[in-house]
DNA sequence: CTAGGTGCAAATAGTTTGCAACTAC
DNA sequence: GTAGTTGCAAACTATTTGCACCTAG
């Protein structure tokens, strides 16, 4: 397999970006080379997942998100109202794990992991509102 | 609001496929109706998510699945390999959210989860096998 | 009758593919 | 030198939007 530059740099930017769309890691290898175009990003990306030095997710609906195998694994956490994503350790979900295998011999791939759901800071602003979501 | 034709329609079909896709559910519709255009299917699942009639979940990437809130709400686990979607009881993910609750303050919405990993099946057809993946 | 709903077609966004030119090895 | 890689443009799929017509209430 052949170590081109812009296979370098969509590595990089995925390691840089922690968790880029493909449109996003486009856009950093952009900053630091120009003419790269986004098929190759997607290809490279498709191949990079293919050996394992990246995974992704699917962290909302619309693009992927992809991170480096590098980084620890970790379990994704989205706020639906504002659509940041905070990280937890994927022992949070080892317990599951262990269960969905014994019990039906379900293997979880933790690390593709995201649970949706309303962050500390939006639950706080919207205290008190229950219904109307306009 | 108006009850039309469409509306039922597209909500008894949600109710029926269990994982509905846009697009499945347009095709399930059509087995009764003739004539009922995709975009109305689009319309009326984004109108009947936004009164709680229906959520979604992103199983995989590409079209999200639509259930009617009316099932109990259930985990879901995709097996990568063979794209089945099992359920799970929502209880599973119970002391995880209790959890992020207490520690982040983050509300998990459960029946919004999905699990991805590889089923028994799947598990039991690859064993031996480690690498190639065509 | 009328506001809201629908169908159509076209726009948009994200992603994939064919093919000729290019380059790492 | 050559097979693997890239860029471009066009195809494709999923989804959204504008607008004229239609219908439930």
């Amino acid at each position: 397999m052949r170590l081109t530059n812009q296979r370098q740099l969509v590595l990089d930017a995925v390691r840089s970006l922690r968790h880029g769309t493909p449109d996003q890691i486009h856009a950093r290898v952009a900053e630091h080379a120009t003419g790269v175009n986004i098929t190759t990003v997607y290809r490279t990306l498709e191949l990079l997942e293919d050996i394992g030095l990246v995974t992704h997710t699917h962290l909302d609906h619309g693009p992927p998100a992809y991170h480096s195998t590098d980084e620890d694994s970790h379990v994704h956490l989205v706020c639906r109202r504002c659509g940041r994503v905070f990280t937890a350790e994927p022992d949070l979900l080892a317990p599951i794990a262990e269960r969905l295998r014994a019990e039906r011999g379900f293997e979880v791939d933790i690390s593709h992991v995201a649970l949706f759901g309303c962050c500390a800071d939006c639950a706080t602003r919207t205290a008190g509102n229950a219904a109307g979501s306009a």
